[in-house]
DNA sequence: CGCATTTGTAAGAATTTCCTACAATAAAGT
DNA sequence: ACTTTATTGTAGGAAATTCTTACAAATGCG
């Protein structure tokens, strides 16, 4: 574990301005995360790599100027310790997998999965490991939600719905007649066990599992 | 302002999950925003939206099973109180605009704006108004950017500055020489000038400032 | 030059986060 | 069946953050 707390040196390439700014605001969530550089396009980032020294670039396939992969190359030639990680239109099959490993690149993700998969890639090949996740898993109402549902206690998943409705803490407290220090224990426990840091988080899971259940 | 308290329920239709996923996270942090449905495709729409009752839908132009616009006007075909909200792959002409705003769209955002100009735009068309905010305006390092950060006084500057480097205020306070407090109050007010709500706002506002700058 | 606004400073209250505790269950091993 | 281990329901304390308010010094404007 010589280099493994060191800061990520993020830079990214993602060509709509939207998508680019909304993953942004995920990603620095995370204090270990430092943006060193973000382009648009293909070119500006070769332009604009070197001096910036990131440790990790997340590139788009598609770019408008040029391919992801053929920059990630050129990326690659001109900075070798540097770890992609490519974001890809399409889920990606076996064969391109290999393509693209076979090139250098770190991992791959596609925009069909979900964001959670994205920063845990990140994570991985930030030291230099290459990821291979979960890059075929279908995301059918996926088993482990339903787990992780499951993982929570009768009294967690009361909290965790009225949470989700965003209810204030107080009231849940209220509520189920308890104390609201014990209704922010119940919160601590229900992101520990799901990962999560932030409401949101919660609030997606919560009613994609009650849709899922619905249905 | 009758009704215009009542939470906002939303409905997202956005083919890729990634996608989907960072947007939800960011508007989700609006306590007003309920989320009442998503879906990937066209005609899940349609399927679902009426016992859903959103008050605004978010709907990409390119789904895959079909054309948002046209989802768009079954959608408000069954539900006309609807808002509706497109997010166009590319900046809209002011022709496409007309034709857009013909058909009862309240609003488009094109992928190529930042997020704030969605968020701007779905609380503006909450209520049924119609918003054509900034749909023709580059974001050629905006000038809006540039005086915001004018707008900040020496001492939030050098605070901002530190906070966009993930200085914890304790250390801010230290490095000044003054109070956690006040660093605290700098803090405020920096927020509230520019209009953010958390930490990764600051941090992209600050580099692409400072980027911009050192160009 | 005098009034209005902005800036530098910070305290107080309310809330949240993080960490710890502990008795009552429940689960699991032998 | 009986001890050991992990989980659940409960909550307190410390530290940090947010939200609100204050107020004198500096600046700007008419």
């Amino acid at each position: 574990m010589l280099a493994n707390n060191r800061k990520l040196r993020l830079y990214v390439t993602i060509g709509q301005r939207l998508f680019r700014d909304s993953l942004l605001f995920q990603l620095l969530l995370h204090d270990d995360i430092d943006l060193v550089g973000e382009s648009e396009t293909g070119i500006d980032t070769l332009d604009r790599l070197v001096p910036a020294r990131p440790g990790v670039l997340i590139i788009e396939e598609n770019l408008r100027d040029n391919d992801g992969l053929t920059i990630a190359e050129n990326a690659l030639n001109m900075h070798p310790s540097l770890s992609v990680l490519l974001i890809s239109d399409t889920p990606v099959s076996a064969g391109r997998l290999a393509i693209y490993l076979e090139a250098g690149i770190k991992a791959v993700v596609s925009k069909h999965q979900p964001i959670q998969e994205l920063v845990k890639t990140l994570l991985y090949i930030r030291n230099g490991q290459v990821y291979v996740g979960a890059w075929n898993k279908q995301d059918v109402q996926s088993p482990e939600m339903i787990t992780a549902y499951n993982a929570l206690s009768r009294r967690e998943r009361e909290v965790a719905q009225l949470m989700a409705s965003r209810i204030p803490i107080k009231d849940i407290a209220g509520q189920l007649g308890v104390s609201c220090k014990t209704v922010h224990s119940y919160k601590d426990r229900i992101f520990v066990k799901l990962g999560f840091e932030r409401l949101p988080e919660l609030i997606l899971f919560i009613k994609r599992h009650n849709h899922g259940a619905a249905t």
